[in-house]
DNA sequence: AAAGGTAGCGCAAACGTTTTCGTGTTGACA
DNA sequence: TGTCAACACGAAAACGTTTGCGCTACCTTT
């Protein structure tokens, strides 16, 4: 087993100094051919790299990013790690990873714990107990001391920072116009409640579509679920929630729902029903995950261009790291959504 | 902004030395109480917390875990990165990402990258072409240069280290075993090619299972995919080798599929051949993710208990990292899979 | 031969800690 | 008053780099 070896080690071996070495391997003219070729060649056989810690040290900036999501398990999240992680090496960054799981203590502790030096910069999205607290003043302080934060999707105004959002509202707006377009009259929304940002959106883009098409909305076909009672593993109050709503409303021909797992349930409870979709009922989800493309019927549904918004939100830190004319002037980049139909509308 | 507050700064302003400082804010009896207190004021005062990189280069230890995987968007490795993270964050441990994206020469990189003083030890699934080409090189020398480092899911027998895996053989078997039970009498399976190792392990356990059942495996039935050809996006192939498979074995009345894409792939072929599961085809698949749970009809799957066997490897290598009794006495830890039944079987 | 130039290398500081080993001051005691 | 211990603190080294500057030969020039 051997050991990294350092400068100081191929210094002394070589009996010179260790300046000489390092000047030598960053091919300094001060340095003379014969040393320059004789330390090169040690330091290849030896294999010498230069210690990333110590560089940080010096250099006071450790070329990592550090990424706060509140669930790693989930097809959009990760598929934004996937983006960052993508620029994030091109550009010579690595990503070190925090899990909130939606809890504000765990979102605080992860922050403290990486803002101590070991990143240059935070990507992250606000877990739903922070949300729902509004205590943000670990973001504010965190910027205050100079280290840059990009927010994405889940973002919040109390924050002055750079932020990567998607288009929730003309999402919503394109899915309910498509369903209008395809002749639903009657259609319901399944979202969530308002504190969770995207979900409000969503449903103001539902009531903005149905007025521009002149269409009364009723309450009785918005649904907001509170996910606090509904977890991955138990979808039976959301099962009944949605069959009452369909009893309720034996008109319903169309259902905008602010999530894959919401529309595929719908669907779910739709057939039990004995209708059939796209034929009784058309279905259009939010999210492109995995669900949406290999459901049946597989779902039309509002992508978010999650890889999209990692990528970006990486650029933008990155330069704002590397980019020293520092004029405090965020930006709010706006992710456009795309409506891929499939076949749970006509 | 004001910018992270140093020993050095504390020092200065208090007019002590750093020494001083830095005994005060551990409490050391050394100093006086009068000094104590004034310091540890002031450290609260101005937040003041160690800086992590300069810690890490002391102590030659950085608390940090260094994951490589092959692809992020996917239900099983994101569940192995939460386990990791659980137990890792439990223990006072960062980890830091890297993607391989099924490639060598990315693999190669990322761990060169994390190998020079970022992190203290690796956990790892290898990727297909690392698999393909068997060149383990960077693994071996990577523990040589005394870097532990932990596989999971993906192992190979050429490096020696510990290995977290699941028990793919006896998983096959139990699905298998099970659809023999249910009254299957010609089961096929939906294998890959055999250089991916699970997938050889998994097609190894379906034919030892008909063995036990004294029923004879035939060719025919055994569909390798080249899963090059089969990306997420295009399952086209895919459907058209199961339709193959079907058409040319009417007698089909069960299928083991070593992974859910498969196993609902199979599913929705099956379906549009008019055959209906579970009734004409029971069918069972490998990984328990958000399809098998959301398909209809939800799938019966064998579990592979992803986030445990994180959980499982982060301990693996702190307990390597924080015990230096080191014996180079690897362990293999298998995790048990779990058949779980749901409605794809009678 | 004296003056000046230059090639080739080493010293030391700096990044922010922790920790060992002094060192000076005080007080007690003989 | 002289000795010694205890107390409170500081200096310095170490972790592994990079880099500005200074120093010593030697070489060129006049």
């Amino acid at each position: 087993m051997k050991r990294k070896v350092t400068l100081k080690q191929i210094a002394k071996e070589l009996d010179v100094s260790i300046s000489t070495v390092s000047k030598a391997l960053r091919n300094s003219k001060e340095i003379s051919e014969d040393t320059r070729e004789k330390v090169q060649a040690f330091a290849k056989l030896f294999n010498y790299r230069p210690n990333n810690i110590a560089l940080s040290l010096k250099n006071r900036k450790t070329k990592t990013i550090g990424v706060i999501i509140p669930e790693i398990v989930h097809h959009f999240f990760s598929k934004v790690i996937r983006g960052i992680e993508l620029v994030a090496n091109k550009r010579g960054y690595n990503v070190i990873v925090g899990l909130s799981n939606e809890s504000f203590s765990k979102e605080v502790i992860n922050m403290e714990m990486l803002a101590n030096g070991s990143i240059d910069g935070f990507i992250l999205s606000i877990s739903k107990e922070t949300l729902l607290q509004q205590d943000y003043h670990h973001f504010i302080e965190t910027i205050n001391q100079g280290m840059p934060i990009v927010m994405f999707d889940r973002v919040v105004n109390e924050v002055n920072c750079d932020k990567v959002i998607v288009d929730d509202l003309q999402g919503s707006k394109k899915a309910v116009n498509k369903l209008i377009e395809k002749g639903c009259k009657n259609i319901a929304i399944i979202t969530t409640k308002d504190y969770v940002s995207v979900g409000k959106l969503r449903t103001q883009g539902y009531l903005e579509a149905l007025e521009e098409n002149n269409i009364k909305a009723k309450g009785s076909l918005i649904l907001k679920v509170d996910d606090a009672f509904v977890s991955d593993d138990d979808l039976e109050v959301l099962e009944r929630e949605i069959v009452a709503l369909f009893e309720s409303n034996k008109s319903i021909d169309g259902v905008f729902a602010v999530n894959e797992l919401y529309a595929i349930t719908v669907m779910k409870v739709a057939r039990k029903l004995g209708l059939s979709i796209p034929e009784d009922v058309q279905v259009i989800g939010f999210t492109d995950g995995v669900l949406s493309k290999h459901a049946t019927p597989s779902l039309t549904t509002v992508s978010q261009h999650a890889q999209e918004m990692g990528e970006k939100s990486a650029e933008l830190l990155i330069n704002n790291l590397e980019i020293e004319e520092d004029e405090d002037h965020y930006q709010t980049v706006v992710i456009e959504t795309e409506l891929i139909e499939r076949n749970s509308t006509k």
